[in-house]
Order: C-alpha cells, then structure tokens, then sequence
DNA sequence: TTTCGGTTTAACCACGTGGTTAATTTATAA
DNA sequence: TTATAAATTAACCACGTGGTTAAACCGAAA
C-alpha cells in the first residue's frame, strides 16, 4: 500500500477530465488520457466501456458543478436582494475553482443540443413554479418591470461571459496580463451584484 | 454561364462555413466539407492546401463578424446614452443573423488562445485610449462608479450569452419552445439597453 | 504451493483521417 | 482543329483512431 495508491477508476476520470476539458470531446485522444492517467490505453476500457462512456461520465461531472445552484438559493425563504447576492457570490466562487467548465458545457451542449434532456434534474414545471414566484417577488419589492427570465439570464451571463471570453479579452482589455485579468474578476463579485441591485432599481 | 455559376473556391467556404461552425475544427472532415460543396475533396486542398488554412479562412471570417464594432461605436462622437443604445442595438442584430458564430469563435478561441494575436486588428494603446476616453465619459455624465472594462464586458456578456447558452436556457426557461425562446431575444434589445442604462444612473 | 479472480499489458485490427497523384475533362486561345 | 493550361476527378497512401484480445501479472484464499 504505497502513497500512490490510488484507485485506478479514479486515476482514469481525473486525467480524462483534464483532457476532455482542455481539447473536448473531438479533439481528445483515448491514447493521451491513457498517458495522462499514466496507465495501459486497454484500461480505459476496462473501467469504462467506450470514449462515449467515458466522457458522459467526465460531462455529467462537469455539469452538475457548472449547472448553478440558482434554483435552490432562489427559491429559498429570503430577501431578494440577498437572494442576488448570495447567488452572484457563490456562483462566480464555484466557476473561479472551475474556470474551464463554462466553455466546456456550452460548447459540448451546443455540438449535442438534445443531450440537456439527460440531464434536467427538475422539470419545466418546477422551473415554471420558480420563475413565476420569482415575478412575484421583484413587482413586491418594488423593483423596475423586468420579467425573471431576463433577470436570471442577466445574472447567469455577467458570472460566467468573463470565462468563458477570457482569451479574447485579456489581449485586449488587458494587455494580455494575468494579473491584471485576475484583478479583474475579482472585483467582479461586488461589481456586478452593484450592477444587478442598481439596474433593479427606480430612480 | 448557367444559373448555378458560381465559383468553386466560394462554393467552398461556403460549405466550409456550415461544417466548422457546427461541428468545430476538431469535429470536421474534409470528406463532409467537400460533400457539402458537391464537389470532390481534392479540390478542397487545390484551393485551399490544408485544413488548417482553409479552417483559417472560415474562421478569420466568423471572427470579423463577431468582433464587436464596439470601438468604432465607443469612439464616435455621440452622448455615452446613445453610444449604449446604439452598440446593444446593432450588435444583437448582427448575432442573430449568425447566431452560431459566437459559441464557434469563442471555442476555437479556448482551444487555441495563441490565435487572437494575428487577429487584433488594435493595439493594446488604441483600446488603453478608448478606455481611458469611456472611463471620463462615465464620470461627466454624472453616471455611477464603474470602470469601463466592466461596463463593457457586461455590455457585450449581455449581448451574447443568451445565443451561447441557448442549448441550456430554452429547455430550462421556455420548456424547449422555439418561439418563445424567440420572442424572448426580441424583446433582448430593449430589455438589454433598459438594463444598463438603469444601473448606471444613480438613484 | 496451488489455484483463481480481478487487473494490467503488449500486440493487434479494421477503419476513417488528411493529404497526394496521375490521369481526365473542360475551357481558352492560336 | 489543335495546343495549352486550368479545373476536376478516381484511386491511392501512410498514419492515427477507437476498440479488442489473449496472455501475463498479482494478491488472497485453499
């Protein structure tokens, strides 16, 4: 029982996870994750039967930690404004441990649109249930006429577009420096939940 | 000079275009590029050496459509107001002519983000001048406190993050209903530019 | 020590890949 | 009509791909 002992199966998932993240599904080689996992390529069949299987496994991963919490802190019993809060903070914590999984999903959902019905764990009703209350609450609050559709979309897009845009906005907007960019979304947090409140807000 | 006369290198791209937008650089077979095109597939590399140059015809293209005139817009002589209005405006109506092209561009970006470097059509200066110029604008308008880099990539993330994530929202927001994911980006443009205009006034 | 199951590997396979080539067709001009 | 170059094609090639297989390895129970 070495240090290195470490379950195969695990070994597998983590190299295939980088790889599949790094190349996606087209661009990655069962041979590299092979390398990677530092195993024999026949293992990785073993373990998990095809390239599709493997990947399904890495992707669901992926999207259970991309796919936001925003359902459960939006339908906690709180203040919407701290709902927004809460959610902007978190949502962009999880992504900065993850910076990869945004483009990862998204491009992988758009080549296999159909493949999000694999993966909906509530229904169009319990979404419906949610986007209705959520109405509710902004017209009580006494917030601008928006309706929550484009409310979520809003919040979701401002957390995730800065890592997802990242390679054609540092250049630019940065000039191409780590830190600055870093910089950068850090203060995003506090940016764009003032954003959010703001933009919620009569004059 | 019958109807179809049309020359071969565009017939070409053309069907280039289809393919690498949909299925990626990675995704893509010279076989179906040359189907597409009614054509045989060695006259893909009669035109075009390789797939990698004829890939970085299609893709020089889609990024020139995606770039945001932003600059051009931000540095025209008009009130910051109508600048915003102007921009949200013009740029959601240039995606939806192309709505898969950001999803396109913003992948092989992540994938290979070496690439925006031939592509930068400004130096670092040009964009350092127009934000320094912006970040004025924004305090003499009597507007919020805002740098400019996160006013403009809330502006352009708003913009584009719904057609990225369309795979995801239609099914979860709209119960997968073509339409009322439809009029939902319609009524974006005035949603988009109420939105930001309203957080940026202070109260 | 032997046996036996789960692990791991080297070697292999059929097939699809991007790319090439030599020949054929087509248009153009003399 | 004929000569010439460009456009187009069928056939081909070397190689990388995902996947398989049969044998070897290894720890534990008998």
């Amino acid at each position: 029982m070495s240090g290195n002992e470490k379950n195969t199966e695990k070994l597998i998932l983590d190299a295939a996870r980088n790889i599949f993240i790094e190349k996606g599904f087209d661009g990655a080689r069962m041979q590299e994750i092979a390398d990677t996992a530092g195993i024999n390529k026949a293992l990785l069949h073993y373990y998990y039967r095809s390239k599709d299987q493997l990947f399904e496994a890495v992707f669901r991963e992926s999207f259970n930690t991309f796919s936001p919490r925003i359902f459960e802190i939006m339908s906690s019993p709180i203040e919407l404004s701290q709902k927004i809060r809460l959610f902007i903070d978190s949502y962009i914590d999880i992504i900065l441990e993850n910076p990869h999984i945004p483009a990862f999903v998204l491009h992988e959902l758009n080549r296999n649109p159909g493949r999000i019905k694999d993966l909906m764990p509530f229904t169009g009703q319990t979404a419906g249930g949610l986007l209705s209350a959520l109405s509710q609450e902004i017209k009580s609050a006494g917030y601008v006429e928006i309706s929550a559709q484009q409310l979520m979309i809003n919040m979701i897009g401002l957390c995730i577009f800065p890592f997802i845009g990242r390679p054609i906005i540092q250049p630019i907007l940065f000039g191409n420096d780590d830190n600055r960019f870093d910089e950068f979304i850090q203060s995003r947090k506090t940016e764009v939940t003032k954003f959010i409140l703001n933009a919620l807000t009569k004059k």
